[in-house]
DNA sequence: TTTAAACCAGACCGGTTGGTCTTCAATGAT
DNA sequence: ATCATTGAAGACCAACCGGTCTGGTTTAAA
């Protein structure tokens, strides 16, 4: 028992960052027998179908992202220096190894968009927790005085999550970090001038 | 010939929605024969291969939104002026019957980044013809004292760019345009701060 | 040490993939 | 009216797709 949720769970780390970078319909199961070094009878003894493993894969990758937002949350107090750490992360967002193939949420979004619809409901409801995140930070944030009281919480939480994966797909396409650098930046600017 | 032509570019048109929609892995031939209502054999007397198919389809409709930029060019004078008419287009973009399945430079870009070097290469060259435009219209601007000396240009074409992706990304997965309209918003924000 | 449960290999399935090739019909110039 | 040229049909192919199932090996509890 212990040792299949072991098996499975390697199953679905070596499957993420398949699906992430090739996408739903680019990934085979030849391709994840390969990287798993399991046959098909092996894997399929822990999922019942492609789907289940694709979803739980991007589970896994959103629960990565999400246990760098925490660790960020712990070391910053205050409305702007939390978002402003938040943006740092994403500095470093494009070499961080767990995440090969670039934002699991703007990939599936775009890659599920006209094709998957489970999946593409399982991303709405990731984009939906970042937004709640940002608006709660910034209306906190408010509370506190910290920032300015006649901001549009949500319209800024668009502007952050836009720009962010914006950014990130040109540095990807490019393969150069300057566009995200940039992104960054502006948004950085952008917060400071919400400050009070 | 010239009928060869014609079918040959009926091909493409039906293709380049289908391959902006469900991405290269998840376009087949079948839904191709479906579209254009030709037999396998019908589309490959036009075409050698699959890629050839969904490159020329990726141009097709990357053509399509330079010709839309021509038109904006044409009315307006002015660096500021045709930026926001620019800007502008894209809150019509979502809707666009000519462009479904959204911004083809994102899907492209994302759907090819880890899976399909050549089409990479087609994303990169659009993108750079792109930022170029962007940059040489800021130039101008500067020249002719419409705009501050001060700016980067670089830096304002990654923003623009990464904003609108990023929110047009957003509002398909929402299938909710306020998004993007919050992007263009703040970006002709951004542009009319730069003023001179 | 026995034994049953847990786990995985790999052959197998029908269907689909991108791609080829031969055949035939439409076309247009003479 | 003839006839070469062009364009499309559709059968065909091997490889691969996601998924099933049986049979055997490992594991761990009794």
């Amino acid at each position: 028992m212990a040792k299949a949720r072991q098996t499975r769970e390697k199953i679905i780390q070596q499957a993420a960052p398949l699906f992430n970078q090739r996408g739903f319909a680019g990934a085979s199961l030849a391709d994840l027998m390969r990287l798993t070094g399991l046959t098909k009878g092996g894997i399929y003894n822990h999922f019942d179908s492609k789907d289940e493993i694709a979803l739980e894969a991007f589970d896994y990758l959103v629960g990565i992202v999400r246990q760098r937002y925490r660790s960020v949350l712990r070391q910053h107090r205050g409305a702007v220096q939390r978002l402003e750490a938040m943006l740092d992360l994403y500095r470093s967002f494009l070499s961080d190894a767990s995440l090969q193939g670039g934002c699991p949420l703007l990939n599936t979004a775009v890659d599920s968009d006209d094709a998957h619809p489970v999946l593409k409901r399982r991303a709405q409801q990731a984009m939906d927790e970042w937004r709640v995140f940002i608006v709660k930070v910034l209306e906190k944030g408010v509370q506190r005085q910290e920032v300015r009281a006649e901001i549009d919480a949500d319209a800024i939480a668009t502007l952050i999550i836009a720009t962010l994966e914006g950014a990130i797909m040109m540095s990807k396409l490019y393969n150069d970090p300057i566009h995200l650098n940039r992104g960054v930046n502006h948004l950085q600017a952008v917060l400071a001038s919400y400050r009070l």
